[in-house]
DNA sequence: AACTTTGTTCAAATTGATTTGAACAATCCG
DNA sequence: CGGATTGTTCAAATCAATTTGAACAAAGTT
């Protein structure tokens, strides 16, 4: 818990504040929370790999915000484990992933298709409330706009491999 | 304020209630507040526009909310005025709009393009923050890594204007 | 002019999401 | 074993964003 002598000092620096902000207004347009931007900005932007405790002690936020962050993180395949020194450390390091076709897929494949799949799913059954209308002429517009939706949720499921590849480089 | 005897009823029905649903989960995805999916679904399963009066009967929320609502449809182009009865009445009605990529435009326009813009101003500072470093590794390794970072800006905003083509059909 | 209708604004209340912190589990070490 | 270290979990506190509702403005009607 005490800082080591010569491990990271205790206040950001400027350019780490700077970093950091980046990421935290960047993961806001994501919509994930505040602290998953503190921590992968402070990765960003370290030479080397940082434990839960650096983390904590360097952004003065809580070791539960942490734990939950670096979860979240990984899920996303934003950050990988580090092996210490040779992996004789009990304490697991962390390092971000900084290959952005990783992380755009990582992005899609948690927090995009999820909701793609559930919108398809209710659309199926808008289509068959839809067809239950009994009179024809509304249930003709009505049908008209769920296939419309229909196609939207298409273009969607369309986009998504083509952004990986044109993000891919 | 009375429902009107020829009016849209109080209570949305089933099918009503199924597509703005799927609306306030799809704009909340998108980091858009509830009330804007509840409008905007509602305006897209309408057969006929609706005034800002309509809304809040129907949707049973508040005129403050409806208000802004559809002022941040408006902005986003996803909703447009509609001249009444040929232009006679003073209450101006809403339809939506359904093509996509209007949607799209839209939302990126006034969501994505705002960020990316800001996001380049702040990296251009970090690199200038970056070059200032004294220790040589040190910078080399910040200014690559801040490299990164700009490399996945512009990324982004080359694939803004395919998305929308894309999504344009 | 007084009243009604339509719509906007914004401070306060509400709601929902994030963060905290304390309790707990697991593992290592002497 | 007993203590130290590392990390997780989750209920409660905190915080930020949305919604409400009342006051107000603008414009039309009688």
């Amino acid at each position: 818990m005490n800082p080591p002598a010569e491990g990271p000092p205790q206040e950001l620096d400027a350019l780490e504040r700077q970093v950091v902000a980046v990421f935290v207004d960047g993961v806001r347009v994501l919509g994930l929370p505040r602290s998953i931007g503190e921590i992968y900005g402070l990765l960003f932007i370290s030479r080397s790999p940082l434990a839960l405790d650096d983390l904590v002690f360097r952004l003065k936020i809580s070791k539960g915000s942490v734990s939950q962050g670096l979860r979240t993180l990984k899920s996303l395949g934003a950050v990988s484990e580090a092996t210490g020194n040779g992996g004789a450390e009990r304490r697991t390091y962390y390092e971000p992933a900084v290959e952005l076709k990783r992380l755009v897929g990582g992005f899609i494949r948690e927090q995009i298709r999820p909701h793609l799949e559930s919108g398809k799913t209710k659309i199926s059954r808008l289509a068959e409330t839809a067809r239950e209308v009994p009179d024809l002429d509304q249930r003709k517009f009505l049908s008209a706009r769920v296939d419309r939706l229909d196609k939207w949720m298409r273009s969607g499921s369309r986009v998504l491999p083509l952004l990986q590849k044109i993000l891919g480089q």
